[in-house]
DNA sequence: ACCTGTGGCTGATCAC
DNA sequence: GTGATCAGCCAC
């Protein structure tokens, strides 16, 4: 064992008991009492068991007398409100006393001031107070995973699937597995419900744990239980031979939430590597978009020569010949498997910790997780839960400007993980925390996460690497997430003041970094909660400067200089682009490379700021002239000017606000309204702008990309013209803008 | 039923 | 036209 797995049998991180083996729990309802079912792995067989499940309330004492009180209650300890923990033998027991324990006390279960808590998932539960978790003394490489991917036909002159259109139907099923088994199913040897039947066949076969697929919540899997139950067929994928569960659910990853339709098959776990992929993006901010083939691009996963089908054209392609529509399939079953080879293994890792399904792990956010391993440390140790601090505004980072436009020679320092080390360094933790729990887990994690890059380091390519790259992965999401979960509304353990702290002493620091840097002849250019760019001194050694500058800061605090550049371009606080030695361009911030302009205009931007960054200021007016004439011209695909714009609400939910006149009309929504495909939340269009005028009104004149004609070219060419002057008059500099008046 | 935070910029819409 | 407001997206 190395110093990175040592945590392991830590009972804070990775719960009180370490059964090996388990990949699944599953409730089991039972009039006389409720029981769980543990599916546990030995090598390539899986064995079931049983074990008496009692779920829980924790609540006041008035609570539980409210709710009529309780078969079996314990007293939890301390000074928390919440200090007994009620127990029933079944489900319905329980949510009878929730029941009564909203009626009488006023407060709704979940809402964080009421004097009652439990949470809603029996396996959270069960986990919770058994001190279980799954996956122990498993490696990734043991789960037994099977990538699912359907496709389609459509009926005569539509455009997208409907399984509920006769004339619509399933023509192939590909199936994979982890080792690179791969098999397609083909509409050419079957009938659909022959598919259906042999898919549900090899699920039970090959027996996976996990499901795998991409866009398999919203598409495959409702779709093959649509068609599945119009043809009499009886998926029963369970473990146990049921047929899922299903309910409407959503995920939600940074500032956008997706509607979906949450599956649940006993004793399996269903993936989505859509998800995991959307996850990915909302911290690295690379993908263009978050389809199967982008996705698979970006990781170096493209199957060679992978064939391209447009979705609608699957239903002939595959009449005239199935061979390419199977090997269209076989490629997205790979790409699958190799997103979620990728992105799945520190959900895995995360899964040994938590008190949650792997499902589970995939859709929560990481404070619900830290929520989790605390309300799981308290219960082990029999202690009462506090209520939730009210919830009030506080101030963020310090972000700041201090020059504007091009600036050489800057370099960049920043503060190594601020947050986590002002928390651990000044002791803020939740006020509530009487354990102190908060701060140990944090120690822990970073230590442990210390430790797994460290052997990462060292290990040289291959399984080993990729251990402890999402070992190390996994433990920096939670670390990342603490301070977060100070000001979450939801935490148990919340702390508004705390987190007021942890800001507060962010922003002190900073200001110190700030006139240290001024006092010693170095400019500062732009700071961002933990980062400064600045342009060093002259004088003096590089050395001598930076040491100097480390002896300055407060115990506990460290900083990394991890960027020199030939050249900045500072336009505004947070948007900002730089040159590295290497010639490469680095753009950040909204007003420079948002989603929000068209591809063409950040193509454009990119290169006037190279321009100007490279000192090429007098080529500015050519450049222009040349995406002038593109547009003018019509050169350029619609992807080049049509905007892709995220739903955040349903088409519904919008055109509800639209009618009460709560919001105006926005052209992604009309657009997603007036088509024939279903949008909900989480959805994206891509749309361009048509009309003869640059004053248009968008959302009347804007038209889907899917429906752009090359031969009728009806974009808006001096809606885009203007777009493109507006940009110019913007970032070229003022003798640049004189010089195309003379021209 | 689900949910980590604050700060900042822009374009589109709409009331004035 | 102008300013206010909102949605969307982005930095950290």
């Amino acid at each position: 064992m190395t110093g990175a797995d040592a945590g392991v049998h830590d009972p804070v991180l990775y719960g009180a008991d370490d059964t090996p083996g388990l990949v699944a729990v599953e409730h089991l309802e039972r009039a006389g009492g409720d029981l769980m079912a543990l599916y546990r792995r030995r090598g390539r067989s899986v064995s079931v068991s049983r074990e008496p499940f009692e779920s829980f309330i924790v609540c006041s004492a008035e609570a539980l007398a409210a709710g009529g009180g309780a078969p079996r209650v314990e007293r939890l300890d301390g000074g928390g409100p919440l200090n007994r923990l009620a127990l029933f033998p079944t489900w319905k027991a329980r949510r009878r006393a929730l029941r009564r324990m909203s009626e009488e006390t006023g407060f709704t279960a979940g809402t964080p001031q009421s004097p009652y808590w439990s949470p809603n998932d029996p396996v959270q539960q069960f986990l919770m107070r058994s001190g279980h978790t799954l996956m122990l003394g498993l490696a990734f490489e043991d789960l037994e995973r099977m990538q699912v991917d359907i496709e389609c036909a459509t009926s005569e002159g539509y455009t997208f699937c409907n399984p509920e259109r006769d004339g619509d139907r399933i023509i192939a099923i590909g199936l994979g597995d982890g080792r690179g088994w791969t098999t397609v199913l083909s509409g050419a040897d079957l009938d659909e419900k022959g598919l259906l039947e042999r898919f549900a066949e090899l699920v039970a076969e090959r027996d996976p744990d996990v499901l795998e697929g991409h866009n398999i919540f919203n598409f495959d899997l409702p779709y093959l239980f649509c068609r599945a139950e119009r043809l009499g067929v009886r998926l029963g994928l369970g473990r146990d031979g049921s047929v899922p569960a299903r309910r409407a659910s959503r995920f939600s990853v940074g500032d956008r939430t997706m509607s979906y339709e949450r599956f649940s098959i006993r004793g399996r776990h269903v993936v989505d590597t859509l998800f995991l992929v959307q996850a990915y993006d909302a911290v690295h901010r690379v993908l263009s978009g978050y389809g199967l083939k982008e996705a698979a691009a970006h990781f170096g996963l493209s199957a060679p020569e992978r064939t391209f089908i447009p979705g609608h054209r699957i239903g002939e392609t595959f009449a005239r010949d199935p061979g390419t529509v199977c090997r269209y399939v076989q490629d997205d079953v790979a790409e699958t498997r190799g997103l979620a080879e990728v992105l799945s293994r520190s959900v895995f890792l995360q899964a040994r910790m938590l008190p949650f399904s792997y499902q589970t792990v995939c859709v929560r956010g990481a404070a619900a997780k830290i929520d989790a391993l605390m309300i799981r440390e308290y219960l082990r140790q029999g202690r009462a839960l506090p209520r939730p601090d009210v919830p009030r505004a506080f101030a963020g980072g310090y972000t700041d400007l201090f020059a504007e436009g091009v600036v050489r020679d800057v370099h960049h320092v920043d503060v190594r993980s601020l947050y986590p080390s002002l928390m651990l360094a000044r002791r803020i933790r939740p006020g509530t925390d009487e354990l102190d729990v908060f701060l140990n887990l944090l120690d822990r994690l970073r230590t442990v996460r210390l430790d797994a890059k460290r052997a990462m380091d060292r290990a040289r390519r291959g399984e080993r690497r990729r251990y402890y790259a999402a070992l190390q992965g996994a433990f920096k999401i939670l670390i990342n997430a603490f301070y977060g979960y100070l000001g979450f509304a939801q935490a148990r353990f919340s702390d508004f003041g705390a987190a007021e702290q942890v800001t507060q002493a962010g922003r002190n620091l900073l200001v110190c970094m700030i006139d240290w840097l001024k006092a010693h002849g170095a400019q500062p250019v732009e700071i961002d909660t933990d980062g400064i760019y600045f342009v060093p001194p002259r004088t003096g050694g590089r050395e001598a400067f930076r040491s100097a500058f480390r002896k300055a800061l407060p115990e506990g605090i460290e900083v990394e200089f991890d960027g020199e550049y030939e050249a900045m371009f500072s336009y505004k606080m947070k948007n900002y682009a730089l040159l590295t030695p290497d010639g490469e361009l680095v753009v950040k911030g909204g007003a420079l490379r948002s989603r929000g302009l068209e591809p063409f205009q950040r193509d454009f931007l990119e290169d006037l700021l190279r321009l100007r960054l490279e000192g090429r200021e007098g080529e500015l007016p050519a450049l222009k002239a040349r995406y002038e004439t593109a547009l003018r011209e019509g050169n350029w695909p619609v992807e080049k000017f049509a905007k892709t714009e995220t739903l955040q609400e349903s088409p519904d939910a919008y055109a509800a606000k639209v009618g009460a006149g709560k919001c105006g009309r926005r052209a992604a929504y009309e657009l997603a309204l007036a088509s024939e495909r279903d949008y909900r939340a989480g959805d994206q269009v891509a749309y361009y702008v048509t009309g003869e005028t640059r004053r248009v009104a968008v959302h009347e004149k804007a038209k889907l990309a899917a429906d752009w004609n090359p031969a009728q070219r009806d974009e808006n060419t001096a809606y885009y013209l203007a777009k493109l002057d507006a940009l110019y008059r913007k970032f070229a500099p003022e003798s640049a803008n004189q010089e195309e008046l003379a021209l």
